[in-house]
DNA sequence: GCAAAGTTGATCGTATACGATATCGTACTT
DNA sequence: AAGTACGATATCGTATACGATCAACTTTGC
């Protein structure tokens, strides 16, 4: 699937329209394709947290000067992408672990909310193409592919909030999801063992909407739900993390 | 009060640090001057919506060339400031009155988490200091200035949500303020009926904290307060406004 | 032998220059 | 008279060039 890129040319919201392609071909101009390329290879994890991005060297390689390189570069940051520090240079972020909690809080609730305004949206047949990816899950459990099994976790979730109308939120959802896909710590390999529940979950969530639950309902099953899956990372990785730092993970979880 | 300037040499996470200057004085490179500057030109109203930005005017007006201008837009436009069409140009943007629909709702959202997650640092002199705030709004009703009474309910929020251990939500919330006040409709003056309920909802949120409530219902409380506004300016303005995109205003607030 | 200052190399920041593209006005055609 | 084609102008996009800054290394003085 599409990796949600954010596109420049976007109307009055900031963008990250669906246009597909992160592809390098040839589209737009060059600070877009350096945009693009770059951002292609931290998802790819060809540009691991920490590596240095060097303008010259990037320009070099994609053929063309540093000042589309620099601009692309302003993007990636602006997206936190990539760190920058002045006259020193750009290395890819991501390394902090609390990142990865930060990023999905922040996620739980943004896609809670997407998923709340666009569940009266939700069509019979979105709901059964997200029942058929969810089957596709369960059947991956047997030989777990944790990549596979996150990708299809991603086109399960799109299927639910792709609908909201409301194109702010939308784009935070995307970023959010982007953002995870370049933090590694994203795969299910990090907590097997919540895979399962989570297919199950999924269903729950489904029965939910066909029912036309009320909004608020919508959106407390979809926090809860991602909530979830942080508090097993959590549970996992239980040590030194900043866990203090959390006084309550979700706020608006059914509070039992 | 600062503007919550997005500050480029942030840490992994976005930034926006509140690191006050936005102003033109001489600090950092060139690049983050014109950003600051032509930031300040737009949310002090110089630069209204649908003004076009030329690079080489902007560039000759601040004393620079335009290749550090250019980058300037481009973070403007990562942060939905201004809007870019290749080989045309950047325009301020902020003209389509649904941004307005479409920014408070997402504030509701954002800001409604950040108060929930910031309630249990919030010290009793934080109570002290908004409600301090609170009672000068309470005053300036009677000359009622919408331009004071509007920053000073920004200031009152801000102590609510401030304490957010989440960067990236905190971020968020402080995108969505500024974003508000280029939009020049974020002004009471065009809600002055709201202003004096404002204030009453006010002190119920400072007792609702003071009380201890659960994370949960200062979540709602606080989504409530935005979404009455944005109901409000609905009400007033209700005509053609695609009001239908809109199926819940505030699926969280208090369902009963 | 160690610390502080000087030096070198790599990389970034900005300016200038030129080619590419879109928009607007004008002239020509039907 | 209306529409289309063409050309001029404004503005953007990218390349190249050079000065500025930081980091690491070497040298010098104690």
């Amino acid at each position: 699937m599409g990796h949600h890129a954010s596109e420049p040319g976007g109307t009055t919201v900031s963008s990250t329209t669906a246009s597909s392609e992160t592809g390098s071909s040839e589209t737009g101009s060059k600070s877009e394709r350096a945009y693009a390329a770059i951002k292609e290879k931290i998802l790819g994890g060809e540009y691991t947290p920490g590596y240095r991005l060097v303008l010259a060297k990037l320009a070099d390689d994609l053929g063309f000067s540093v000042v589309p390189v620099r601009e692309a570069i302003r993007r990636l940051e602006a997206e936190s992408f990539v760190t920058f520090e002045r006259n020193v240079g750009a290395t890819v972020a991501g390394i902090d672990p609390t990142e990865y909690l930060y990023t999905m809080q922040t996620l739980s609730i943004v896609e809670g909310a997407a998923t709340a305004l666009s569940a009266p949206l939700i069509t019979g047949s979105d709901i059964a193409r997200a029942r058929a990816v969810n089957a596709a899950m369960r059947e991956s459990l047997e030989h777990f592919d944790p990549i596979r099994f996150t990708a299809l976790n991603q086109e399960f979730h799109s299927v639910l909030f792709e609908n909201c109308p409301n194109p702010h939120i939308l784009d935070l959802v995307h970023r959010g999801w982007n953002r995870l896909q370049a933090l590694r710590s994203s795969t299910f390999a990090y907590v097997p063992g919540r895979a399962s529940e989570s297919v199950a979950e999924h269903e729950a969530l489904l029965k939910l909407l066909e029912s036309g639950a009320k909004a608020d309902d919508v959106e407390r099953a979809a926090r809860a739900h991602r909530a979830a899956t942080l508090d097993a990372y959590l549970a996992r990785n239980a040590r030194d993390q900043p866990v203090a730092l959390f006084h309550e993970h979700a706020p608006l979880a059914p509070s039992h």
